[in-house]
DNA sequence: CGCGACGTTGATTTGCCTCAACGATTGTGG
DNA sequence: CCACAATCGTTGAGGCAAATCAACGTCGCG
């Protein structure tokens, strides 16, 4: 499928490229779409890319030895998304990630990231930038697990994220918050929005 | 005070540098040393600096509004620690990077920071690679306090810093788990190493 | 030695979980 | 396009892990 020089903007956005850069990623990137339900990594699975979402929903979910779902991370428009512990360590997933709502991605394989450094350094600069920033992001996310209600969670993750209710169900909300649906149920009940 | 390669080396474990990047890296490095219950950094400052850790204890903490601890990291020898929310985004600190044993820590600024990775590309590669074992890290700890008791993740700590209860105090241990230093004393009265 | 900081223990409370049953919504085949 | 099944969300009762509140040991340092 043929790879538009916007979109390319839009999965790396706040850097801009020479027309040869533009040619350089094209060459590395596959455009893939995916239907709702599918499960792009399972858990065991060797992971080897990462996808940069052009629309749709994903997520990326831990299931414990009980059963048990914990959401790591969604996925929509102009982020990246992959097992990241896998991908970084080049060792198996331990999670899996799903397509919540039928998605367009870029594929980009571990070997050609790095490709992609060496050629283009200030990629990597800007990547670097990026995983300050989500850092910045995790640090907050812990503190809000350590010190927070499960109903400040919860009104901190709609303000974080203030579109997701269409295209994730509540229990992938509860299972990010670390809380079972009933419970995300009854805060939600007392919420002076409904 | 005097800078030692050999001490550049501990604080950028797992690459090597030529003598003339040795120097141009000694040359931003401030060597310094603090005292027990220094506080570095506190709630409001701005953070222009991060600091290596060559020997010593510290601990950077967030205070809520009741007046409770919870602490983000440990730094030990060999490991880089500031309060990097407000290094990253050049904002106003929200934690405490406070010294809990006597330590000994080379200071790096952020203009320096930018400065050794336009100098010394690999370093920049380095510390990307760095970030991306931290943001494995991250997930792993955001998923152990969501799906882990706290016997469980007491015990994932104890495992992971061996020797850290020497350097800090059970509260410590306790804030940076989540939990009240009663629930972590009835934790560790019930373990089988007791 | 004595005081303050730290750790422990007990009694009680609370936020969230578990289990169970029942509505509501969505999707699919006839 | 409706009917019905499966999935998802809500509600209630009861239980449990950890918090809170309070009191009392214990350790280390001036």
């Amino acid at each position: 499928m043929h790879i538009e020089s916007s979109e390319i903007q839009e999965i790396f956005k706040g850097i801009s490229f020479t027309e040869e850069e533009i040619d350089i990623i094209a060459s590395v990137l596959k455009k893939i779409v995916l239907k709702k339900g599918t499960i792009i990594i399972k858990a065991g699975d060797i992971v080897t890319n990462s996808y940069g979402v052009l629309n749709g929903c994903l997520r990326t979910y831990y299931t414990d030895k009980k059963g048990k779902e914990y959401t790591l991370q969604f996925g929509i428009q102009g982020w990246w998304i992959t097992d990241y512990t896998a991908f970084f360590t080049s060792s198996k997933a331990i999670m899996n990630l799903e397509v919540l709502r039928d998605a367009t991605l870029y594929q980009l394989s571990t070997k050609d990231r790095e490709y992609l450094f060496i050629k283009i350094p200030k990629l990597e600069t800007f990547i670097r930038k990026k995983l300050e920033n989500v850092y910045a992001a995790f640090q907050k996310r812990i503190l809000s697990n350590l010190s927070l209600t499960a109903a400040e969670r919860y009104v901190n993750f709609i303000n974080a994220y203030p579109n997701i209710d269409k295209s994730v169900k509540n229990y992938h909300i509860a299972s990010y918050l670390g809380i079972t649906t009933e419970s995300l149920s009854r805060i939600r009940k007392e919420l002076p929005s409904h």
